[in-house]
DNA sequence: GGTGGATTGAACTCTATAGTTCAGTTTGAT
DNA sequence: ATCAAACTGAACTATAGAGTTCAATCCACC
């Protein structure tokens, strides 16, 4: 329910559904079935099963079901979007304690990134994007981009505030995403199980932290007494 | 050996005609239609092209296309880790100048990365890690493990020596992967463009950079004048 | 209570491909 | 030269799934 609307043209018709909101069910349905048997191996029987609808409806909608999966791939990026860029939006222009909100902002995002959302659309990009090279630059444009810029606006208010030191806030954006996410599909097996928290938590301090040590200044503290030399071992994203 | 031989008449195979190494070619053709196809769409008799054999050859030495799959994705697992360690080998272990040896480093990594051995196994992992589940632990074990403790050993010898102040080596060795290669996903398409060496290598040099501010000491210099403020930009991996 | 567009289920066509079979050929070794 | 094992080509079985068709049905709205 909520917002039903017939989505941004994704092909040419986009006249008035009649019905109750198969599309939606229809576009949630496969994005489940994409997700657990890839592109080629989800049958259009099996979308239109989970869906709960009758295979032509499928038809009737999307045409084939090469444009049903771009309509999906969409569909997901905006949603992963959307959440990524509600949590860096909560991040306060004017922190109190920097090291404890780059830590609760970095939480959040590993929060969004581990999220099946975000991990089934990476590996159906992954998986696909020999089949559908222009998929990723959609996607890229629409959710990665906007996410680094969202990132470094704040970094650069800080940075004029004094409270970091850094010139390139883009860059500085792109490495703490880096240093806070990029064990998280070693951690999650890619998405498919569930991650250790308290593993994340040790990855996301120890990123912050040598994000501070690089670009930090007096007042964000030297890092409160090595928080937690050795805690949990990690390994290098596949 | 060697030879081409006269086969008798059957024209235009791809790769080698002798009898002694079939199951060679089979599996490195294999691997070039699983890369390109996925391992649902790549047919079995496309391999068997490719390798220049006949379709019963593969069913002889492997069996089923799964098995087949497995065998390509160790072998491949093989040869990405062997290349990377041999680059980590390769480290010196008293670096006159250590920026200048960890930007060579990031460098020489970042290309087995941007391998399309690499980046396939990276596409095919994402693909089929739903189907074969037990794939990722079998090639991380293999793979990036030992990565990681690779360059761990190097950075725990400088920590020691006085060139660096860091106390868990592992997690940094993370963190030093992950600025240097965290956005080469997203610089080479995941690996099916080749990335302009130049952004590459504006990458590698700030994420060192970062790397030495958060754990260099006097002697690895303030960063000889901000070498590249603004270059290229970058995005988010996907 | 009638009308039209959306929906349904079921049967159908077509194509792709995994895996097998087999008779004949090639190969390396004896 | 001979032999056994590996290889080949081609035909074959069986299955699975994309996309279509159509008569019957449902529902919103007039």
């Amino acid at each position: 329910m909520g917002g039903v609307d017939g989505d941004a043209g994704s092909g040419g018709e986009a006249y008035s559904r009649g019905r109750i909101d198969k599309r939606q069910a229809i576009v949630r349905a496969a994005f489940d079935v994409f997700a657990r048997d890839g592109y080629a191996q989800a049958s259009v029987d099996a979308i239109a099963a989970a869906a709960g609808v009758a295979k032509p409806t499928i038809y009737n909608h999307f045409g084939a079901k090469e444009n049903l999966f771009r309509v999906v791939m969409a569909d997901v990026g905006r949603r992963a979007t959307a959440a990524t860029l509600e949590v860096l939006g909560a991040f306060p222009a004017e922190p109190d304690d920097l090291r404890a909100e780059l830590t609760q902002l970095g939480r959040r995002l590993t929060t969004c990134f581990a999220d099946p959302v975000s991990t089934s659309l990476r590996r159906l990009l992954h998986a696909e994007i020999v089949r559908f090279p222009d998929l990723l630059d959609e996607v890229r444009a629409g959710a990665a981009t906007p996410v680094i810029d969202a990132l470094a606006g704040p970094l650069a208010r800080l940075a004029t505030a004094g409270h970091l030191q850094l010139s390139d806030p883009i860059r500085a954006s792109n490495q703490f995403i880096a240093l806070i996410g990029d064990e998280l599909p070693a951690l999650t097996a890619l998405g498919t199980r569930p991650a250790p928290p308290e593993q994340i938590d040790a990855v996301v301090t120890a990123g912050v932290d040598t994000f501070l040590r690089a670009f930090g200044t007096a007042d964000n503290s030297p890092a409160l007494g090595d928080p937690d030399p050795h805690a949990a071992t990690t390994s290098h994203p596949t």
